[in-house]
RNA sequence: GGGCGUUUAGCUCAGUUGGGAGAGCGCCAGCUCGACAAGCUGGAGGUCACUGGUUCGAGCCCAGUAACGCCCACCA
């Protein structure tokens, strides 16, 4: 059984997410670890390229110095050294959540393997010709100086102006009309376009429109893109600074014009007087010039989505680049039909819908990234001869022409990287014993907002480098949000540091917390759920200290006898069987609750209080049961509460070979011990024991009296609700009856305010007879008794004359 | 523009195949009962967002409406 962490970034420290990802994986996998199967969590982190390049460049900064200065070999130098200072941080607070990683094998995407298989499969997917060299339109992040993908670029929603401006036909007086929100790209333009059947500008195609300011003459073409319906149904076309333009301009064969330059100025193909300037600078220019020849026919305020780079927060900046891209339609069918098969599982299953939908729309992904730390393209060029090679180990001399070879400047993709993780982890390429005992994985715990940026992509490398599923399930765990349901985010000042949790209620608590939050939608942060967490783990260590300081010498042992020792047992099994059954579900929030239920209410609740007397007597067969019930319930508890559980543990009786918990056996459901009877027996001592309770709250009794009580007929209730419920069934039997509680006959006594006692009853007949009338009218109606399946109508019969009854003793 | 999710007790959330609405916290009342006041006992509190439909019966199924949230998308 295998898991493969996300591997959290370098930079990171430990938020929320990560707390409620380790706590799921590092249940399943001490669950399975003590299930006894072979099991590694593979550990390690991710050398983050563009966030863990600015941390260090910001620090650069702060000292004066631009990585520029001190070049790429020292800037990389530097990046490593931070990496030994800080990058194991996240790695120890890992550790005091209690996550049980395989520490040894810590890996590193940029470990020397790991390397070494990133380059094997850029290799590989370039002989296949799915990676190859283009100039195309890409996003560009002026913030990291970089090109990003797709999936790297958010919309925000923007108000901006949009402009109607004039372009002059040529040879003529009339004017044709486009809009724009960025009137410095039309520097750029070159064309207009009209939508073919819009009657409008039929007369007007072919002929050429005059571009003010930089009188570049612009045909006027056709293309269906254009919706007649909006604006004025033209459209300026740029093709160097749009994407949509970009591909209109690809099929007419327009000029591609370049205004904007990689830094976010205006470049010399802007023109004299708009080299150099910024794009806003350059936008407030152009719009002067145009008001001065009235070339302006109207501006107002106008709301659209604007690309934003995820990283640097900066607007993106679409410009055509010459970049490597990876073809990504040949990878993605296998990876479409193992989830349509089934073999990749998503829980919740929705999911699979959002992967499918995203595959089959895939686009060439944009690998190449302008930065200095990451894995550098394993291409070389020729200066001499242009030849280009792409090999993993660098060739010492061109191939073609001998001559100097000179290497790629830029980077992969951090998610190229992370794609191979499930394989590469492992010690892909070499044919390891753990990629032979491991790989595929079992299961992937991670959040759905890289859903597409990573799971994908491992499906997709997975199968084209292993010929295998890198897993078989994943598990999206739900977004945990600040209490007041916003973003949990540092600079909202709306973030809760799980260290500083466990700090304060301990590791247990929190995971307790985590689990029971966990769901299949997004929840708020709960700090009751982990106070509860905390609570029941202080539970268990008293009622453990409870147990273990009366246990004397016994050892655990199941007690055949008693009626209620075969009640903790039966219910305790049945909970071994639906908590198991719920963590192989993931469904943790479940699994813990009813662990809790378990221990607080039936163990601690009922159980311990029927049996202290006997256990203070010292008890051996007693003291058996409670250890053997403990015992099982401790290792059910494990893979959720590891420390409490095994801090007991290690306090357990035994002859020195107790094993540690961590790798102890995990309880399996004993259908044996599984006693209904038991429990139908002690469930009605204990409706008994709280219907009298009750009634002696209605009736003012003073918790601490002792009622004197009498029963009725031979159905004598067990001793355990003389006690629990405080009655006195040996005392003077001839006082007067002041209610009958089933077959328990309360009897007048010093402490009983007899008219308080009578309205009690009074009050419990009410709800007696307003049950009686409900169930009275269920049966009543002829069309429910005839066509309700028959076991419903019985049991509903069933209830009539169990409340009618009821109501009859109730004197 | 398309898709998904959510709406249940004051708060945060559960509610399996339709068959008398649950938990934790909070609230009220009472408890030094030899593990635990981070505790024990009892209790109050809900036209299950709205409208219509199917059904003997709907929190649950169907249709629609509203509000909130998320994702995807190239409309100047």
């Amino acid at each position: 059984y295998s898991i493969a962490i996300p591997p959290p970034n370098v930079t990171g420290v430990l938020h929320m997410g990560h707390a409620l990802n380790g706590s799921i994986q590092d249940a399943l996998i001490r669950l399975n670890r003590m299930r006894g199967r072979n099991t590694l969590w593979a550990l390690g982190t991710d050398h983050a390229g563009i966030a863990t390049q600015s941390v260090v460049e910001k620090e650069l900064r702060a000292d004066g110095i631009s990585r520029h200065e001190i070049g790429r070999e020292e800037f990389v130098k530097r990046v490593w050294e931070w990496r030994e200072q800080y990058g194991s941080r996240i790695v120890e607070q890992l550790k005091r959540l209690g996550a049980s990683c395989d520490y040894e094998r810590e890996r590193f995407t940029l470990d020397e393997r790991y390397v070494k298989a990133v380059l094997k499969v850029f290799v590989a997917l370039h002989e296949k010709g799915f990676i190859y060299r283009d100039n195309y339109m890409v996003n560009w992040d002026p913030g990291s100086g970089s090109a990003i993908s797709d999936l790297e670029v958010e919309n925000r929603e923007v108000t901006d102006t949009i402009y109607s401006i004039d372009y002059p036909l040529e040879g003529s007086d009339e004017v044709i009309t486009v809009a724009t929100v960025r009137p410095e790209t039309m520097l750029a333009d070159t064309a207009v376009a009209v939508n073919p059947n819009d009657e409008r500008y039929a007369g007007l195609v072919g002929r050429t429109a005059i571009l003010p300011i930089v009188g570049r003459r612009l045909p006027i073409i056709t293309d269906e893109y254009v919706d007649p319906e909006f604006g004025t149904g033209a459209l300026k076309i740029t093709p160097g600074h749009d994407v949509n333009d970009f591909e209109i301009g690809r099929r007419h064969g327009l000029e591609e014009i370049s205004a904007i330059a990689e830094d976010g100025t205006m470049s010399a193909a802007a023109g004299e007087g708009y080299e150099g300037l910024t794009v806003l600078e350059a936008r407030e220019r152009v719009v002067a010039a145009l008001r001065e020849t009235g070339g302006i026919r109207a501006e107002e305020p106008y709301a659209h989505s604007v690309p934003y780079s995820h990283r640097s927060g900066e607007r993106v900046e679409p410009l055509i680049s010459l970049q490597w891209f990876c073809r990504m339609d040949e990878l993605a069918k296998p990876a479409i039909d193992v989830v349509e098969r089934g073999e990749v599982r998503f829980f919740p299953e929705r999911w699979a819908r959002v992967y499918l939908d995203w595959m089959n729309e895939l686009r060439p992904w944009c690998v190449s990234r302008q930065l200095w730390w990451g894995h550098r393209l394993p291409v070389y060029y020729c200066d001499a001869c242009e030849e280009t090679v792409v090999a993993e180990e660098a060739p010492e001399r061109c191939p073609g022409c001998e001559g100097e070879l000179r290497q790629d400047e830029d980077v992969l993709d951090t998610w190229f990287s992370s794609a191979l993780w499930p394989f590469a982890v492992l010690g892909w390429p070499d044919e390891t014993p753990e990629l032979a005992a491991f790989y595929p994985t079992d299961s992937l715990v991670t959040a759905r907002d890289i859903i597409f940026l990573w799971v994908a992509r491992m499906v997709m490398m997975g199968l084209e480098f292993r010929g295998e599923i890198p897993f078989s399930d994943v598990y999206i765990t739900s977004v945990i949000q600040a209490p007041d349901g916003r973003r949990m985010s540092k600079s909202l000042g709306t973030g809760i540091d799980p260290l500083d949790e466990i700090d304060a209620s301990g590791a247990d608590a929190v995971r307790f917390g985590l689990y029971t939050m966990s769901s299949t939608q997004d929840v708020r942060y709960s700090p009751a759920k982990v106070q509860q967490g905390r609570d029941l783990a202080n539970k268990m260590w008293n009622a453990s200290r409870l147990i273990l300081l009366n246990s004397g010498d016994a050892v655990a042992a199941p007690a055949p006898g008693r009626v209620e020792d075969r009640w903790i047992r039966s219910r305790l099994e049945r909970t071994v069987a639906s908590v198991t059954e719920k963590l192989d579900a993931y469904d943790f929030a479940h699994a813990a609750l009813e662990l809790y239920d378990f221990f607080w209410s039936e163990l601690c609740d009922w159980y311990l209080e029927i049996v202290k007397p006997r256990l203070y007597d010292g008890d051996a067969e007693t003291a058996g049961n409670l250890l053997h019930v403990l015992e099982r319930v401790l290792a059910l508890a494990h893979p959720m509460l590891p420390f409490v559980t095994e801090a007991i543990w290690a306090e357990l009786p035994g002859d020195g070979e107790r094993l540690p918990l961590v790798v102890s056996a995990f309880p399996e459901p004993d259908e044996q011990a599984m006693d209904a009877a038991a429990e139908a027996e002690l469930g009605r001592q204990i409706d008994l024991t709280r219907a009298i309770r009750r009634w002696r709250d209605l009736a003012g009794v003073a918790a601490g009296d002792v009622l004197a009580a009498r029963v009725t007929d031979g159905d004598r209730p067990h001793e355990l609700v003389e006690r629990l419920a405080r009655l006195d069934l040996h005392a003077d039997a001839s006082g007067e009856v002041l209610a009958a509680v089933g077959p328990v006959e309360i009897l007048a006594s010093g402490g009983v305010d007899a008219e308080r006692a009578r309205e009690g009853v009074e009050a419990r007949r009410a709800e007696l007879r307003a049950e009686v009338a409900r169930a009275e009218g269920k049966l009543g109606n002829e069309r429910f008794v005839a066509k309700a399946p028959a076991d419903v109508v019985e049991e509903e019969r069933e209830k009539l004359a169990r409340y009618r009854a009821e109501l009859e003793e109730l004197a």
